[in-house]
DNA sequence: CCGTATCCAACTAGATACTG
DNA sequence: CAGTATCTAGTTGGATACGG
């Protein structure tokens, strides 16, 4: 990487050697990633999505195997949301007491195979930036003293 | 993995006769989805990788390109918190007046072409679950008796 | 069991002003 | 140009209590 020091105004008109995967020529639109993560990017969205990917779960159900303790009243929350968008189908017995229970819709369901990307990438890369933060931030943190102390 | 269409499974009623693409066996380790969500879930990081994917871009310039005006200081702290994870490589260049570039590293690259996915499924599902909120919304306003106006 | 309602703490993001 | 520092507003999430 011999980015010139010297010329300081270095052509920018190769800059995209390689092919730019993504790009919003709509600004306006905002592409569509807003969205998506607008509806994943909860703290527990993806989760329910996740469980519910293994087959119908009741709210009890829903509750107990979502990690970190979820309340009562963020997974109604949760999944309302995810009724109202259609990832979700919401089926109620009026039995005593009631039973509910959740299930995928087929659109939930093709977000399941989004999730595994993200998880994918996850685990493929979290080494790397595990120690790109720690080199970060070893770089970031006081210097004990870089040489000649006193 | 056979996720297409390949030799039919029974068209369950809910239940996960085919294999449940993602599941987490650990909960404790929670999958991988959070750390990606947590990573771009925020405001502004994916319009900074998308707007970067196209090439190396000055702070100014990522400032304008990015939709929905975004501050310097949340530009600043979302271009930090790239970087320290390694996806976002910063080089300064001690002139007057300062010039600073942002590019993606090949980590970041690598993200997004999952943004990419996300974009996508967005928009080829951006009609349906439209359509859905309007149903919900729906059927969970004041419904002015069923049927029988007036 | 399956929620809803209320209140409150924490975090995120915007506006603004200032520095090198 | 490229930030940093403060302060404030808005949003999200948690605890708890109560209702169907």
């Amino acid at each position: 990487m011999s980015v010139g020091h010297t010329a300081v105004t270095t052509p920018r008109t190769g800059e995209p050697v390689t092919e730019p995967v993504i790009a919003c020529d709509t600004p306006q639109e905002e592409c569509g990633v807003r969205d998506v993560l607008d509806r994943l990017g909860d703290k527990w969205s993806v989760y329910v999505i996740v469980e519910l990917a293994s087959g119908i779960r009741r709210f009890r159900e829903l509750q107990r195997a979502v990690p970190g303790n979820i309340s009562q009243r963020m997974l109604t929350l949760t999944v309302r949301r995810l009724e109202r968008d259609g990832l979700v189908r919401r089926t109620v017995y009026p039995t005593v007491p009631p039973q509910v229970e959740y299930q995928l819709t087929d659109t939930g369901h093709s977000l399941t195979h989004l999730v595994k990307a993200l998880a994918d990438w996850s685990i493929a890369h979290r080494p790397t930036i595990a120690a790109s933060q720690t080199a970060w931030d070893a770089a970031h943190t006081e210097p004990p003293t870089t040489g000649a102390p006193s």
